[in-house]
DNA sequence: CCACTAAGAATATCTTAGCCT
DNA sequence: AGGCTAAGATATTCTTAGTGG
């Protein structure tokens, strides 16, 4: 479980334009000194800074306080809703059903035949 | 959007078994006086404590600072994933979605293939 | 009993300036 | 330049004691 002070250098560096702690700092109003305060976990953001962290880049909170990955698993997604996120976070399928939900109805029915037909092959070999 | 004090409060009362400040504040190891203050957003929790709250009520710390249901949806997840995920939702989808998720990568991969064949289809019709 | 307020003590934070590599 | 440290000024928080419904 990574710290808060881990995930932030992390994001900060891991941006394709690695930022200095002063650049980082200038886009929160904060010292490049209280970046790194923050960095190695010697002081802390009040909330609204925290959200602007999260929202910077595009994280939660929950993530950013305790490196895991979905927090929403712990809390306001159904089941379903968590494998699916799961699911999505497979870069391949991602996109796959991003396409997906920009087609016409009639192409994810034939989709989904030509789906039963695969699963039904399989159903033969056993 | 609720703020953190009222979120808390809701949380204290809304139990099967309301609880009391002082009750509340014994919980965490703090005062009745502080509970207090936080429902009425003159003081803020560290996030120790947040995390407890967090936890006790099993609810993410996204949606106690921020009262929005789904922390995924505001965060972990882009536009899109929360498009997809209201893509899904549809009955029938959802199963052939479930599907998918539990089937070995090579019939997955098939499927996507008969996929760009459509696609290719459709853009020969135009 | 329950919740709120006040005030002081205790903690924590932010910045600037300086230092090091 | 980039990052770290120190120290004072600032700001915030926590508790106890007291008030009132």
């Amino acid at each position: 479980m990574k710290t808060l002070g881990e995930q932030l250098k992390a994001l900060r560096l891991g941006q394709e334009t690695k930022k200095s702690q002063k650049e980082f700092g200038k886009l929160f109003d904060l010292s490049e000194s209280t970046i790194g305060m923050y960095e190695r976990n010697e002081r802390k953001p009040d909330y609204e800074t925290l959200q602007k962290f999260a929202e910077h880049f595009s994280v939660s909170i929950d993530y950013l306080i305790t490196g895991k990955k979905s927090n929403a698993a712990q809390s306001d997604l159904s089941n379903d809703d968590k494998e699916m996120i799961e699911f999505f976070s497979n870069p391949k399928l991602n996109l796959f059903f991003k396409e997906m939900a920009d087609s016409p109805e009639e192409q994810i029915e034939e989709l989904r035949e030509f789906w039963e037909i695969i699963k039904k092959r399989e159903l033969n070999k056993k």
